[in-house]
DNA sequence: AAAATTCCAAGTAAATTGCTCAGAATTCAT
DNA sequence: ATGAATTCTGAGCAATTTACTTGGAATTTT
């Protein structure tokens, strides 16, 4: 039940472009730098992101990426599932598959998949990216953030 | 973010057991044909839940499995991380291992990745196997009962 | 024209998954 | 006492997935 490092590293990222909203693009190689990702790998996920809208290109020297949407508008949930695909415990509770499992035991089980799954949307749906902003806001300003860094 | 067949089949055969409860111990052949597992591959699973102190074994013939408490002392979550490890999407959050991460950005996600958690093990831990065969009682009286066998 | 970047398609080594295979140990039934 | 039924143990292995790397084309700025 783990995340792959495309969610990890993806929602990191996308963190890192929110950090600098309002800033013009930035560039792969920076966050690839910050986060110590290969740029190249940075490339497919960030593919992905753009294909499902949530960020935009720009290329050419001074190019880079900027997030599509105001960071209030972009949940966590949004970029975990465009990274991983949905976020569910089976096959058989993911929605955009419509099998339908034929045997009965399979159903008091399934009750339970069905549970797990939506608990899961629930939290990452209910934090946005701004969110994550001012959290970080918040530890900077703490007595603590020294451990951190 | 999927389980394995590990927790899925365990889940299954552990619901099977509890089917039977009282009823003198469970071959996992038995199992394994209706559930359409091989018996090897159980094996391996009751050999952790045994040893997770879930199961009771008696061998020799007419030998098998029980469970080792009442199906009301038995969670979902304790038969899913005895066969899946800890159930956090992270690594940084699998509380059985300790290393802490040392980047700043990291603790903005780690909040994420804890009510990920948090909020999985809270239904799985909430869900006992006697709840299963309570539902499984009911889908049986209902009409809707045929369709899923 | 050169540099910086995104974009695209393959390839690949390592790890994980989902088993199979072989056989020893134990117990029950006759 | 023997044979059948079962758990127990450990190794092996093919397919899949993961986490990248490689190579280069296209685009834009300077």
């Amino acid at each position: 039940m783990r995340l792959s490092t495309k969610g990890r590293y993806g929602l990191k990222a996308m963190f890192d472009l929110a950090l600098n909203v309002g800033e013009g693009p930035v560039a792969l190689n920076s966050i690839a730098e910050r986060q110590n990702i290969s740029v190249h790998y940075l490339e497919q996920l960030f593919s992905n992101l753009r294909k499902a809208g949530l960020v935009k290109s720009i290329r050419g020297a001074q190019g880079g990426y900027i997030l599509a949407d105001q960071p209030y508008n972009i949940t966590v949930g949004d970029i975990i599932r465009t990274l991983e695909g949905p976020l569910a415990p089976t096959e058989c509770v993911s929605s955009d598959d419509s099998t339908e499992c034929s045997k009965a035991d399979c159903c008091v089980t399934r009750t339970i998949w069905e549970k797990i799954r939506d608990s899961i949307n629930t939290v990452v749906d209910s934090i946005t990216l701004q969110d994550m902003l001012d959290d970080y806001k918040k530890l900077q300003n703490s007595d603590s953030f020294m451990y951190y860094i």
